[in-house]
DNA sequence: AAATATTTTAGACAAATGTAGAAATATTTC
DNA sequence: GAAATATTTCTACATTTGTCTAAAATATTT
């Protein structure tokens, strides 16, 4: 793995926005958020500005290709990291405190469907083996 | 259930403090929280404040008992609530996002044990059942 | 009741967050 | 290439969060 970065927590806004990159999985602009993002009726500058804070904290690179009319934003930092990082801090406390209400709520509001629940399943069953 | 509340997202240190509250399962006053608390190293002043804080969000019901010497906190949302809460959120879609992963996370860090694991067994078993 | 200790209130203030108008730039279109 | 359009940068500003010092109020001990 890469060096240690030193994450930070980051507050909502700034975690849809990353959110919406990550699951782009390709280097996206401004624009291409926005419409991922429509619902939430930010205006670009506001958008930019979201963007240019993560650039600051580490998680984003921002470049214009040659020739290209819009930036380019790509993540420096990965899902799975920021999620470990969230795994150690208070998050983490909180949803380890009731992981079963937790996931019990994500699955009821369909944020997750059988085929994760069937992945958790075989994560616990491969943990059980190795108890 | 109770009125539907109008919940808000709680900043980590504000989280933090509620958590403390409710793993107490009893009205608890300021000096017991900075204990719990003591790694902290949060002044009485700085407690007190995120403890107004979150009375005037309505998470905290504040009140001095008859003769006794210092203000009782007791919780007026409960963790559950927040929890369903939080889970149709920003944080809700993030952990959804890679449920599998947390979970490995919080395990790994111990922040959840065997038990925990052993009821999210029970629930992933019930929910597959009811497919 | 004085002296001492503890708790609470009141401010204060810097840093972080959410949001966007206006200005500067770049791009497209006529 | 000037006008129209879109993107980005700058700047500003209100709110929220994290943290405390100083002061006031209370309680406890002598």
């Amino acid at each position: 793995m890469a060096d240690k970065k030193e994450l930070v927590h980051l507050p909502n806004s700034e975690l849809e926005i990353m959110m919406a990159i990550w699951e782009a999985k390709k280097p996206v602009s401004r624009p291409e958020i926005d419409e991922k993002l429509s619902e939430k009726n930010w205006q670009a500058p506001t958008v930019l500005k979201f963007l240019s804070r993560l650039t600051e904290k580490g998680f984003l690179k921002c470049e214009k290709p040659e020739g290209g009319k819009t930036n380019l934003y790509t993540p420096i930092v990965s899902e799975e990291e920021y999620l470990e990082f969230e795994s150690n801090s208070v998050l983490g406390k909180f949803c380890g405190r009731s992981v079963k209400s937790l996931v019990a709520n994500l699955y009821e509001n369909n944020t997750i469907n059988d085929s994760e629940l069937d992945e958790l399943q075989k994560f616990i069953d491969e943990a059980k083996k190795n108890r």
